[in-house]
DNA sequence: AGTTGTGAAGACTTTCACAGCT
DNA sequence: AGCTGTGAAAGTCTTCACAACT
């Protein structure tokens, strides 16, 4: 039962959405040749990273695409019973973000909303409860909430991470400019727009210095 | 002169954020055992990604925090005249983001906004000219923008993405749910909370599955 | 005690090369 | 021709261990 590795995984998330757009467009197999074509990724790691999956969904002809999007799922356990996240900070993007809600047909369900200003929870109009963020602690407690999608602006987000370090969840996706740390069994996976222009930038900085 | 690796590059660049953020408490000292706390990265790793800078600004007392930090900028030239970016996709997602801006104080600068709803383009208040999609190429093209943050609806976001790619952009930060490849010289970075919360789940899925 | 800097080792990932099959 | 599956090689990244210094 060989774990999968992190780079893996993350390309096989990746993977299975790419798998339902192929999907509405009719077809049924799929190639690591056009797998790579459609992601950039390197044909030979995508078969090693199906490999992992140890689900033989792959013939000469290429691989059966429900097969192995079903086998994804499976080995990510993102195909079980929806898992409760919430969102903290409702300014203008946590709103954004709750209401744009990629999140159906995902394992996921967003159940709630926190902000700090009242004003705002008694407002706003969501497909979810809102609830001032002096009730975080009880709501996600009393509502199992697993994960948090922090949305706040950077001054508010060190101080709602350790909140949220404290009452249990098991996971932050970070949107704030601030940089937060794992802290014991709660994950954070930090997202920045600015980071990833950085980034960018940066990396084709250093291809030119190359040559 | 070796390059930059890729993972050190990105914690480089966090690291950016994490030492203004430590400048702002009023110390001028850092520790690699102290960014660990504040990051999780390994402190030797901290101490590799600070030694491929050659910035030699550490001493038996940490680290000169501003040093480092305009050492890391420069290392990564992000410091230069400002990299001109545009928002492709005013919905509430990229309207947020526009307005969000946690640009200031970086290289980049969002200089022009498009969307296919023209409705939009007319009504929408933004501090950077706003444009009807049809003017896209044109405006990149005189305006000299070299980034673009991708926030349409998922639909529009392969043709929207074909047209940046032959526009002589050079990168993309892909906010819509479709994956997206880079191609040729325009690098694209895929940015997804619903990828992100995936991660997160499936990785605490398989370390209970080790046990 | 603490710190950085760094060679060496170890772990991990990707890529190559090719067998076997349609 | 195409394709997957896979051992082996190559490449990359992280961690260990410790010298040198405050």
């Amino acid at each position: 039962m060989n774990a999968i590795s992190n780079p893996t995984r993350q390309r096989l998330i990746s993977l299975v959405r790419l798998l339902e757009q192929l999907e509405n467009t009719g077809k049924t197999k799929v190639s690591s040749a056009e797998i790579q074509n459609r992601t950039g990724w390197n044909r030979d790691t995508v078969r090693r990273d199906i490999l992992a999956l140890q689900a033989n969904c792959g013939s000469a002809q290429g691989y059966e695409i429900n097969a192995l999007k079903q086998a994804i799922r499976k080995a990510l356990n993102l195909n079980n019973a929806e898992k409760k996240c919430c969102i903290v900070g409702l300014g203008e993007l946590g709103a954004a973000l709750a209401r744009h809600g990629s999140m159906e047909g995902s394992a996921f369900v967003v159940c709630a909303g926190f902000d700090s200003n009242v004003n705002r929870t008694e407002t706003l109009v969501m497909p979810f409860a809102l609830y001032p963020a002096i009730r975080m602690e009880q709501v996600i407690s009393s509502e199992h909430i697993e994960y948090a999608i922090l949305a706040t602006d950077e001054k508010e987000a060190r101080p709602m991470a350790l909140r949220l370090y404290a009452c249990g969840i098991r996971g932050i996706v970070n949107c704030t400019g601030t940089v937060l740390p794992s802290y014991g069994d709660v994950a954070v996976h930090n997202l920045s727009v600015l980071d990833a222009l950085q980034n960018i930038a940066s990396s084709q900085h250093n291809v030119i210095e190359e040559n």
